[in-house]
DNA sequence: AAAAAAGTACGCGAATCGAGAACGATATAT
DNA sequence: ATATATCGTTCTCGATTCGCGTACTTTTTT
C-alpha cells in the first residue's frame, strides 16, 4: 500500500498535499495511508484508485499489474466487462475464435524457437 | 457490495453462518456487509475476496460489466487496460492480429448476407 | 408442533478514522 | 545568516463506526 501510493503519486510529480487537494482530504491523512500510520476507508480508497486511475487490488498489492489484465478466457464464463472494436461489441463466437488463434500462434512460435520454455 | 456478495455466497450454497466461519467473523458481521448496515475493513475485504477467489474491485462494483465497454481499438493508442490469454499478456502485435481478425471476420458475414446492414 | 437453522436488526464497548497542529528538513530569496 | 515557503512526518483529539453478542422473525427439518 505505501509502496504504491508512493510510487503512483510521484510518478505524477504531485505532493502529498496536492494529491490530497485532488482527494479532498487532510494533507496529513493522505500521508498517513503512504506511511502506513492510517489506512483509508473504502470510500476513500476508491476514489484513490480513480484519481490514479487503477484499481483497489493493485493499490493493495493484491497483483502486480496496475491495471488489471483481462483474462479473455475467463470473460466467457463470467462477462465481467464487454469488448468492442469499431464500435461494435464483440460476439462470444468473435472471442472464440481468437483465444484458439492467439493459442495456435502462441505454439507455432514456441515450436520457432526449438525449446519449449515460456516465453 | 450486497448484491455481489450475496451473489457469491449464494452460488456455492452457503449460509451466513458458513461463510462467516471460513472468514473467522461473527456471523451478524457478515451480515452487515451483505445487508449494507455495516462496511467491512480492509483486511476483512480482502479476505472476503480470496475466500470467493475474485477482486476487490469486483467486490465493490467497480468492474460492472454492463457499462463498461472497452474498445480494443483504442488500447493500442493508450492501453488503458490490459488482455490476457491463459494467464500471459496479449501482446500489442496479437492486439494487431485481434482487431484485423474480427474486421475481416466481419466483413465477411456482411457479404454472406448481401447486406451491409450493422448487426 | 417442536426444534433447529437461517436470516435480520440493534445496542454497546472498543478500535480507529480524519482533521488540525506541531515538528524537522530542504530550498529560495533577501 | 535570517526569513519565508514548501514538503513530508507524526502526534493528539473528537467523532465515527466497526465487530461482537444478543434477541428477534422466518424458513426448514424432524
Amino acid at each position: 500500500m505505501r509502496e504504491r501510493l508512493s510510487e503512483l503519486r510521484k510518478k505524477r510529480g504531485w505532493s502529498l498535499q496536492e494529491t490530497a487537494d485532488q482527494l479532498d482530504i487532510a494533507k496529513s491523512t493522505y500521508a498517513g495511508y503512504e506511511s502506513g500510520y492510517r489506512e483509508p476507508s473504502i470510500r476513500s480508497l476508491s476514489q484513490i484508485a480513480d484519481l490514479f486511475d487503477t484499481t483497489l487490488d493493485y493499490l493493495l498489492g493484491r497483483t502486480d499489474n496496475s491495471l488489471d489484465a483481462i483474462e479473455l478466457t475467463g470473460l466467457l464464463k463470467s462477462p465481467r466487462h464487454r469488448l468492442s472494436i469499431d464500435g461494435k461489441l464483440l460476439s462470444p463466437d468473435e472471442l472464440v475464435d481468437f483465444i484458439s488463434f492467439v493459442r495456435v500462434k502462441r505454439m507455432v512460435k514456441t515450436e520457432e524457437m526449438g525449446e519449449d520454455q515460456e516465453g
